[in-house]
DNA sequence: CCGAATCCTGTTTGATACTG
DNA sequence: CAGTATCAAACAGGATTCGG
Protein backbone atom coordinates (compact mmCIF):
# COMPACT_ATOMS: atom_id res chain seq x y z
CA UNK A 1 0.00 0.00 0.00
CA UNK A 2 2.17 2.62 0.88
CA UNK A 3 5.99 0.52 -0.05
CA UNK A 4 5.65 1.94 -3.45
CA UNK A 5 6.90 4.93 -3.41
CA UNK A 6 9.29 4.33 -0.41
CA UNK A 7 11.95 6.63 -1.52
CA UNK A 8 13.78 9.04 1.04
CA UNK A 9 12.43 11.35 -0.96
CA UNK A 10 8.95 10.60 -1.22
CA UNK A 11 8.97 9.75 2.68
CA UNK A 12 10.62 13.60 3.24
CA UNK A 13 7.26 15.18 1.59
CA UNK A 14 4.54 13.00 3.85
CA UNK A 15 7.03 13.98 7.33
CA UNK A 16 6.89 17.19 6.05
CA UNK A 17 2.67 17.38 5.67
CA UNK A 18 2.60 15.30 9.24
CA UNK A 19 4.83 17.98 10.88
CA UNK A 20 2.83 20.89 9.96
CA UNK A 21 0.03 19.54 12.06
CA UNK A 22 1.84 17.73 14.79
CA UNK A 23 4.14 20.90 15.22
CA UNK A 24 4.29 23.30 18.26
CA UNK A 25 4.22 22.66 21.67
CA UNK A 26 0.17 22.53 21.91
CA UNK A 27 -1.27 20.72 19.40
CA UNK A 28 -0.74 17.22 20.19
CA UNK A 29 -1.04 17.68 24.06
CA UNK A 30 -4.57 19.22 22.77
CA UNK A 31 -5.27 16.47 20.52
CA UNK A 32 -4.42 13.36 23.09
CA UNK A 33 -6.44 15.31 25.95
CA UNK A 34 -9.78 15.04 23.36
CA UNK A 35 -8.80 11.25 23.25
CA UNK A 36 -10.41 11.05 26.64
CA UNK A 37 -13.70 12.80 25.83
CA UNK A 38 -15.16 15.82 24.35
CA UNK A 39 -14.00 18.53 26.20
CA UNK A 40 -15.16 22.42 26.48
CA UNK A 41 -12.55 25.40 26.15
CA UNK A 42 -11.78 25.98 30.00
CA UNK A 43 -11.78 21.62 30.65
CA UNK A 44 -8.66 22.06 27.66
CA UNK A 45 -7.10 25.19 29.69
CA UNK A 46 -7.13 23.50 33.19
CA UNK A 47 -5.54 19.96 31.95
CA UNK A 48 -3.21 21.47 29.97
CA UNK A 49 -2.05 23.67 32.13
CA UNK A 50 0.44 26.29 31.34
CA UNK A 51 -1.47 27.12 28.14
CA UNK A 52 -2.35 30.23 27.75
CA UNK A 53 -6.41 30.90 26.42
CA UNK A 54 -4.63 32.45 23.87
CA UNK A 55 -2.41 30.29 22.74
CA UNK A 56 -5.46 27.81 23.28
CA UNK A 57 -7.64 29.89 20.97
CA UNK A 58 -5.14 29.86 18.30
CA UNK A 59 -4.37 26.51 18.30
CA UNK A 60 -7.71 25.18 18.27
CA UNK A 61 -8.88 27.05 15.41
CA UNK A 62 -5.57 25.93 13.68
CA UNK A 63 -6.74 22.09 14.47
CA UNK A 64 -10.31 22.76 12.98
CA UNK A 65 -8.91 24.01 9.65
CA UNK A 66 -7.28 20.69 9.29
CA UNK A 67 -10.21 18.96 9.64
CA UNK A 68 -8.31 17.57 13.23
CA UNK A 69 -11.25 18.56 15.28
CA UNK A 70 -15.08 20.07 15.51
CA UNK A 71 -16.16 23.23 17.32
CA UNK A 72 -19.40 22.61 18.40
CA UNK A 73 -21.66 25.82 20.00
CA UNK A 74 -24.62 25.45 22.36
CA UNK A 75 -26.36 28.32 23.04
CA UNK A 76 -27.49 27.66 26.16
CA UNK A 77 -26.61 30.07 29.41
CA UNK A 78 -24.33 31.09 29.34
CA UNK A 79 -22.79 29.56 26.11
CA UNK A 80 -21.00 26.35 26.10
CA UNK A 81 -18.63 25.38 22.98
CA UNK A 82 -17.22 21.63 22.86
CA UNK A 83 -14.61 20.41 21.03
CA UNK A 84 -14.60 16.87 19.77
CA UNK A 85 -12.14 14.64 17.36
CA UNK A 86 -13.36 14.09 13.97
CA UNK A 87 -12.66 10.41 12.53
CA UNK A 88 -9.71 12.14 11.10
CA UNK A 89 -8.47 13.34 14.48
CA UNK A 90 -9.65 9.80 16.27
CA UNK A 91 -6.70 8.65 13.31
CA UNK A 92 -4.28 9.96 14.90
CA UNK A 93 -4.40 7.30 18.37
CA UNK A 94 -2.26 4.73 16.72
CA UNK A 95 0.43 7.61 15.81
CA UNK A 96 0.12 8.86 19.23
CA UNK A 97 -0.10 5.97 21.07
CA UNK A 98 3.89 5.61 19.14
CA UNK A 99 4.88 8.95 20.52
CA UNK A 100 4.05 8.16 24.22
CA UNK A 101 5.88 4.60 23.96
CA UNK A 102 8.65 6.29 22.65
CA UNK A 103 8.34 9.47 24.97
CA UNK A 104 8.73 6.71 27.88
CA UNK A 105 11.89 5.15 26.44
CA UNK A 106 13.16 8.46 25.61
CA UNK A 107 12.36 9.55 29.27
CA UNK A 108 13.97 7.11 30.34
CA UNK A 109 17.20 6.74 28.56
CA UNK A 110 17.64 10.61 28.48
CA UNK A 111 15.45 12.90 30.98
CA UNK A 112 16.11 11.31 34.02
CA UNK A 113 19.46 10.09 33.56
CA UNK B 1 3.69 -1.86 31.68
CA UNK B 2 2.59 1.49 30.71
CA UNK B 3 -1.19 1.02 31.38
CA UNK B 4 -0.27 2.23 35.11
CA UNK B 5 -0.65 5.81 35.30
CA UNK B 6 -2.09 6.16 31.96
CA UNK B 7 -3.83 9.05 32.92
CA UNK B 8 -4.16 12.35 30.81
CA UNK B 9 -1.53 13.85 32.88
CA UNK B 10 1.12 11.53 32.95
CA UNK B 11 0.71 11.27 28.98
CA UNK B 12 1.12 14.81 29.09
CA UNK B 13 3.96 14.89 30.59
CA UNK B 14 5.48 11.97 28.30
CA UNK B 15 4.61 14.18 25.46
CA UNK B 16 6.07 16.66 26.47
CA UNK B 17 9.38 15.05 26.29
CA UNK B 18 8.91 13.45 22.81
CA UNK B 19 8.30 16.84 21.55
CA UNK B 20 11.32 18.34 22.63
CA UNK B 21 12.93 15.89 20.52
CA UNK B 22 10.37 15.68 17.25
CA UNK B 23 9.93 19.29 17.41
CA UNK B 24 10.93 21.84 14.81
CA UNK B 25 10.78 21.65 11.01
CA UNK B 26 14.32 19.90 10.61
CA UNK B 27 14.35 17.23 13.24
CA UNK B 28 12.23 14.18 12.24
CA UNK B 29 13.73 14.57 8.37
CA UNK B 30 17.20 14.35 9.68
CA UNK B 31 16.42 11.15 11.62
CA UNK B 32 14.07 9.83 8.72
CA UNK B 33 16.73 10.38 6.45
CA UNK B 34 19.48 8.36 8.28
CA UNK B 35 17.16 5.34 9.02
CA UNK B 36 18.05 4.95 5.58
CA UNK B 37 21.95 4.43 6.48
CA UNK B 38 24.80 6.34 7.40
CA UNK B 39 25.23 9.80 6.17
CA UNK B 40 27.45 12.68 5.63
CA UNK B 41 27.01 16.31 6.57
CA UNK B 42 26.84 17.56 2.40
CA UNK B 43 24.78 14.08 1.83
CA UNK B 44 22.44 14.78 4.22
CA UNK B 45 21.84 18.78 2.89
CA UNK B 46 21.47 16.78 -0.25
CA UNK B 47 18.67 15.17 0.27
CA UNK B 48 16.93 17.71 2.28
CA UNK B 49 17.14 20.22 -0.35
CA UNK B 50 16.32 23.61 1.40
CA UNK B 51 17.93 23.16 4.84
CA UNK B 52 20.57 25.56 5.43
CA UNK B 53 24.20 24.25 6.76
CA UNK B 54 23.59 26.45 9.44
CA UNK B 55 20.06 24.63 10.79
CA UNK B 56 21.78 21.56 9.69
CA UNK B 57 24.93 21.62 12.43
CA UNK B 58 22.72 23.41 14.81
CA UNK B 59 19.95 20.43 14.85
CA UNK B 60 22.54 17.45 14.59
CA UNK B 61 24.08 18.79 17.54
CA UNK B 62 20.75 18.62 19.25
CA UNK B 63 20.22 15.01 18.44
CA UNK B 64 23.39 14.28 19.55
CA UNK B 65 23.12 16.32 22.96
CA UNK B 66 20.01 14.11 22.88
CA UNK B 67 21.88 10.89 22.15
CA UNK B 68 19.49 10.37 19.00
CA UNK B 69 22.40 10.29 16.76
CA UNK B 70 26.35 9.89 17.13
CA UNK B 71 28.77 11.87 15.03
CA UNK B 72 32.51 10.65 14.00
CA UNK B 73 34.92 11.82 12.14
CA UNK B 74 37.65 10.50 9.82
CA UNK B 75 40.85 11.74 9.71
CA UNK B 76 41.26 11.49 6.16
CA UNK B 77 41.80 14.33 4.25
CA UNK B 78 39.78 16.26 3.56
CA UNK B 79 38.18 15.20 6.96
CA UNK B 80 34.84 12.95 6.39
CA UNK B 81 32.36 13.46 8.97
CA UNK B 82 29.56 10.80 9.50
CA UNK B 83 26.27 10.88 11.46
CA UNK B 84 24.17 7.62 12.18
CA UNK B 85 21.63 6.70 14.54
CA UNK B 86 22.16 5.15 18.09
CA UNK B 87 20.09 2.52 19.20
CA UNK B 88 17.67 4.96 21.09
CA UNK B 89 17.42 6.31 17.29
CA UNK B 90 17.19 3.54 16.02
CA UNK B 91 13.87 3.09 18.48
CA UNK B 92 11.90 5.87 16.68
CA UNK B 93 11.38 3.57 14.34
CA UNK B 94 8.21 2.81 15.03
CA UNK B 95 6.65 5.72 15.76
CA UNK B 96 8.50 7.64 12.64
CA UNK B 97 6.14 4.61 10.34
CA UNK B 98 3.23 5.72 12.30
CA UNK B 99 3.91 9.66 11.90
CA UNK B 100 4.40 8.48 8.29
CA UNK B 101 1.75 6.16 7.56
CA UNK B 102 -0.63 8.91 9.23
CA UNK B 103 0.78 11.87 6.70
CA UNK B 104 -0.38 9.59 3.91
CA UNK B 105 -3.85 9.55 5.57
CA UNK B 106 -3.97 13.56 6.21
CA UNK B 107 -2.42 14.32 2.70
CA UNK B 108 -5.37 12.41 1.15
CA UNK B 109 -8.03 13.95 3.87
CA UNK B 110 -6.72 17.51 3.78
CA UNK B 111 -4.03 18.26 1.61
CA UNK B 112 -4.70 17.51 -1.77
CA UNK B 113 -8.72 18.02 -1.69
C1' DC C 1 34.42 19.25 1.99
C1' DC C 2 32.41 20.24 6.61
C1' DG C 3 31.24 23.08 9.02
C1' DA C 4 31.70 27.77 12.68
C1' DA C 5 30.64 32.65 13.61
C1' DT C 6 28.00 36.64 13.03
C1' DC C 7 24.28 39.37 12.04
C1' DC C 8 19.62 40.13 11.02
C1' DT C 9 14.52 39.37 10.40
C1' DG C 10 9.89 37.64 10.90
C1' DT C 11 7.12 34.47 13.22
C1' DT C 12 5.78 32.20 17.50
C1' DT C 13 4.84 32.37 22.10
C1' DG C 14 3.73 34.46 26.37
C1' DA C 15 1.76 37.78 30.20
C1' DT C 16 -1.74 40.51 31.21
C1' DA C 17 -5.90 42.66 30.93
C1' DC C 18 -10.38 42.99 29.17
C1' DT C 19 -15.23 41.73 26.81
C1' DG C 20 -20.01 39.66 25.39
C1' DC D 1 -17.68 30.73 30.09
C1' DA D 2 -15.11 31.38 26.03
C1' DG D 3 -12.61 33.85 24.21
C1' DT D 4 -9.99 38.90 22.11
C1' DA D 5 -6.60 42.74 22.32
C1' DT D 6 -2.26 44.44 23.09
C1' DC D 7 2.34 44.55 23.86
C1' DA D 8 6.77 42.37 24.77
C1' DA D 9 9.99 38.52 24.65
C1' DA D 10 11.92 34.49 22.68
C1' DC D 11 13.13 31.78 19.04
C1' DA D 12 13.50 29.84 14.43
C1' DG D 13 15.43 30.47 10.30
C1' DG D 14 18.12 32.84 6.56
C1' DA D 15 22.23 35.32 4.35
C1' DT D 16 26.71 35.86 4.38
C1' DT D 17 31.38 35.32 5.51
C1' DC D 18 35.15 32.70 7.16
C1' DG D 19 38.47 28.62 8.46
C1' DG D 20 40.77 23.91 8.81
Amino acid sequence: MNQKQATCQHKLMVTRDALEVIQGKWRLPIVLSLTFGDKRFGEIQREIVDISPKMLSQELKALEVNKIITRTVYDSMPVTVEYSLTPLGKSMRKMLDEILDWGVVFRKEVVVK
